[in-house]
DNA sequence: ACTTGCAATTCTGCAAACGACC
DNA sequence: CGGTCGTTTGCAGAATTGCAA
């Protein structure tokens, strides 16, 4: 699983972790037992909440690079208020 | 104009048409002047909110497919109440 | 299958703060 | 000095969402 970058945030751990609990009877996971197989880039969100929130960090972290991490800019373009796209950022855990 | 689909929903193109009322200065509006050229698919999303409901209504639409129209079980896979997802679905316009 | 009312939660803009820079 | 940026926080109004029916 260490191959693996969990590119959203720790929430994809998190539900990959319980999913994992929860199907697999025995006391060993095997790498046939995780949903993402080796090589794998991003693994599909399921649940709307997820797919939303997977976008949505894409999404901003594109318009950020775009502008070079000027928070100011990035928001205007996104068309949110500076300061909610700070708390976005912690949400999402994105960092330069 | 006639030609592109507006896949989203009127919010769509009633953007576009308030973008076109405030940058073309002549009366005469001119095929250069749209922001879809013909024989485009989709045209980006700025806004978060846009990009955001753009994305939802994809992801909505796929859902829905892949359950047959089975609106509760569409709604089951999404994580969302089977009343909320009529909601959604009027919102965005979604249809069989 | 589909709709609606309502309450609880969440989202979001606004204002304000502070230091730093120009 | 005035304006911008980075960053955080409180708060109120708006929007989202689940539940019941």
């Amino acid at each position: 699983m260490t191959d693996y970058s969990w590119p959203g945030n720790v929430r994809e751990l998190r539900n990959e972790i319980e999913r994992l609990v929860i199907m697999v009877q025995d006391d060993t996971i095997l790498e046939k037992d995780l949903s993402v197989p080796n090589g794998t880039t991003s693994f599909a969100a399921s649940t709307l909440h997820e797919a939303r929130a997977q976008y949505e960090r894409e999404f901003i972290l594109s318009k950020l690079k775009e502008y070079n991490w000027n928070v100011s800019q990035a928001a205007r373009a996104l068309g949110l208020e500076r300061s909610y796209l700070y708390r976005k950022m912690k949400t999402y855990g994105i960092e330069k």
